[in-house]
This record gives structure tokens, C-alpha cells and sequence, in this order.
DNA sequence: TTTTTAGGAAAACTGATATTTTCCTAAATA
DNA sequence: TATTTAGGAAAATATCAGTTTTCCTAAAAA
């Protein structure tokens, strides 16, 4: 085995400006820019070999194709749509305001305008590329609602609330919460609703669908 | 004023095969089917002409552009979006009857695979053509919007729920009852729900919101 | 200084596709 | 028959974008 950091010598020629996959990174940059700019097929990869600042030929040195591109650009992106909330806060907390707080949390996740952007792309291009549908499901779909089903679970358990089918009701209440907005967005229709708005809706979301399925004493 | 049914001659060279009213309306269908099938981009405009069983040439000579052969075709899909209920009969329902009928309505026009086709291009498409946007809002969105609202407007009027803003709960509602499933179809995950599926879920949502803002007696 | 490598700029190559045009034939009237 | 028009088939044109290649220069080691 060789210890290349002292033994081998540096290579002959002109050291690279920098290490590679940093010039990676500064492409993967430029192409997610210009992705949500223009979609897949507008995308013009002169144009993003221009943003990024390298020429087509090491470009394309560095990435295989445009379509391979695309799914690193959109897997990326996807992979941080987590729905971030203190679970241990959420203990403390009445059911209403806790499940305020969810909704809160899920609308100020939806409603940003990078994640609109990408589900744009993805509805947009999941025919031609199914693997970035799966992923989308797998990394956005399916960990955001575990981590509200789960909350639902507790609270079914500890009698707080009464519902049969725990995977549906998150699916109702997502629906509830973001879709209407949500929808607006993306046809260019209406600007994201601000914070105030999300908690007003929150409110409202999290009432209704308490009063809904809160246990009766009949 | 000339009357041309009897008195003027036919021109004199070969007459056309039919009018072009009609043939337009096999191009029109024709690109209908292949923009659902490949998107705008996707679609050839030779391949329209084959489908539709005419030349290039006729067809260049009767539509003007692909882009706006595309927005007549999105248009005229779009103009049938129509909520279709029975009014006389929902007055005589109790009222969450009434609103399962509403919500199996609007699921299954909603559910439908050429809805879900055509909100795809227009979700698409809406950066590069923001009329279509326009017009999915005023025919799609709009109508079914207000036919709900009415309902829901008179049955406040009643005393039967207890709402204060109409517009938003028929956005929950229409989220509760369709966001999940119809996104599950675009992004090909899942078929679209049968009719017990459609039934069952409106029962759920009818019960739901229903119990979530009938009247207290506090 | 010579050799060697990295990488930019721009041209070339390739393939697709919207749109136009040419050429030809069929079917009607005069 | 001669003339005129409709329209199909296919070639021509224009453009655009992905990908590759050429040419050239800078910067390092030998």
C-alpha cells in the first residue's frame, strides 16, 4: 500500500485549480438553480456550465449527463424535506396546541418556496424519471408522516382521541392543512402565506380535527 | 347580401375532403392525446399530424402554433370540469348525507385519470403559459369552489354548522378529501381509488368536519 | 528550458423537432 | 380536355441543445 500524502510525488502538469468534487459541488449548485428555473427541458447545460463558472469540458468531465444531473439536483434537495419538531415539547404541551404546533411546523415546511419548487419538478418530470417519484415518496411522503402518525398513535393510545385509521386521518389532516395554498403556489396564484397566516390556519386545522374525532361520551 | 347555399357556384378546383371546422377538431383531439401523453415539450407536432390521419401542411394551415394549439386543448378540457350535484335532491338529505354526496362528487371528478392528467400539464406548463393558470383557477378552481360554498353558506344560514369563513373550510374540505390520494396518482404510486374507496373516505371527511363544526351547546 | 497536465473558449458534431416548401395527384368545374 | 384547387408525402430549412473535440495557454515539475 502507498501513503500517497508524503511518498508519491505530486503528478507533472498543472495542478488542478481545485479538488474535483468540489468543482462537483459548484455544478450540482449551478444546475439546482437553473432546474428550478426552467425545468428539466428547459434547462440548458451551456447555461449551467456558465453559472457554475467551469467550461462544458470539465462539466462534463465531472457529471455523466444532463438526466443523471437532474436526480442528484432533485434527490438532494428532497432528502432535506424533514419536518422538524421537539417531540419532547410537544409532551408538555394540551393536545390542541400540540397538534398546532405539528401543523405549524408542516405548513412552514410546505409552504416554502424551495419545496414548492421541487415538487413542481417532480410532479413535472416523474413520468420520465420514476425513480425520482419513489424517492420523493420514500425521503418526503413517507418520513413526514411518520412522524405525525406517530404523535396520532400516542394520543389514540393515551384516549385522547379516537380514530380508526391513523395513516389516513395524517393524509386528511396534511390535506386540510397545506393543499388549497399550497396548490395557489405553484399556479402562480398567491404568494406563500406569511407566518401569521399559517398559525391562523394551523389553529383552525387543529380544532376542527380535534372537535371531529374527540372521543364522546354518549 | 349573397345567399350561397343555392345561388353562388362551388369554386371550381377539387373540393375539401370536409370542412376545416372538422378537421380541426381531429387535430385538436389528436394533440389532446399526445400532449397528456408526453407533455408539451414532449410532443411532436409530426406525430400529432399522423394521429389525426392529416398532413403537416393542413395542419399548419389551420392551427397556428403548437403553443397555442396546446392552450385550446387544455382550455376546452378544462371548461368541463363541472361539479356535478343535484341540488333539489341534497335538500332533502340530513346534512351529513347531503355532504358525502358532495364530497363522492367532487372525489370522483377529482379522482378521474384525465383530471389528474390535465392538472399535471397545467402544473407543468403554468411558468411558460400563465393564461393557462389563469384559466384553470376561474373554470376549475373557482366553480367547484362556489358550488360547494353555496352549500355550505345555506346550511350556516340554517344553523346547521357553525362557521365563520366559508372560502377556506371548502379548501380544507376539498383537502381533506382529495390531496392525499390524488397525489399518490400523479406521482404514480397509486391507482385511482374505486368507488367504495371515494364513498368511504367521504363518509370519513363528512363525519369529520361535520362533527368538527356542529354547534356547541355550551 | 522542456515536458506534462488542467482546463477555458469556441467550434464541430449530432439528433431532434417546429415550421415551410416543393412536388405531385386527385377531383372538381368550364 | 384544360384549368383550378385540396391536400398528402416527403424534402428542405431553421433552430436549439446535448455532447465531443480542437486549439490554446497557464502552471507546475524535471
Amino acid at each position: 500500500m502507498v501513503d500517497n500524502t508524503k511518498v508519491s510525488k505530486r503528478p507533472r502538469g498543472r495542478p488542478q485549480i481545485r479538488p474535483d468534487d468540489e468543482t462537483r459541488q459548484m455544478i450540482l449548485q449551478a444546475a439546482r438553480q437553473e432546474f428550478h428555473a426552467s425545468g428539466y427541458a428547459g434547462a440548458s447545460m451551456n447555461r449551467v456550465a456558465e453559472r457554475a463558472g467551469v467550461s462544458t469540458k470539465t462539466m462534463y468531465r465531472l457529471i455523466p449527463t444532463k438526466a443523471e444531473l437532474f436526480q442528484s439536483v432533485i434527490s438532494a434537495r428532497i432528502s432535506r424535506f424533514i419536518l422538524e419538531m421537539d417531540e419532547e415539547h410537544l409532551d408538555g404541551l394540551p393536545v390542541d396546541e400540540a397538534l398546532e404546533h405539528i401543523l405549524i411546523a408542516y405548513g412552514t415546511l410546505t409552504f416554502d418556496p424551495d419545496t414548492v419548487s421541487s415538487l413542481r419538478l417532480v410532479l413535472a418530470e416523474c413520468d420520465r424519471f420514476p425513480e425520482i417519484a419513489a424517492a420523493f415518496d420514500e425521503l418526503a411522503l413517507r418520513r413526514t408522516t411518520q412522524t405525525m402518525e406517530g404523535w396520532l398513535r400516542q394520543q389514540r393510545d393515551r384516549g385522547m382521541i379516537e380514530i380508526d385509521d391513523t395513516a389516513t386521518a395524517v393524509g386528511m389532516l396534511r390535506g386540510m392543512m397545506v393543499m388549497e395554498p399550497q396548490r395557489a403556489m405553484m399556479l402562480g396564484l398567491k404568494p406563500p402565506p406569511d407566518h401569521a397566516e399559517i398559525v391562523k390556519r394551523a389553529r383552525n386545522c387543529a380544532r376542527l380535527f380535534l372537535d371531529g374525532c374527540r372521543p364522546k361520551q354518549r
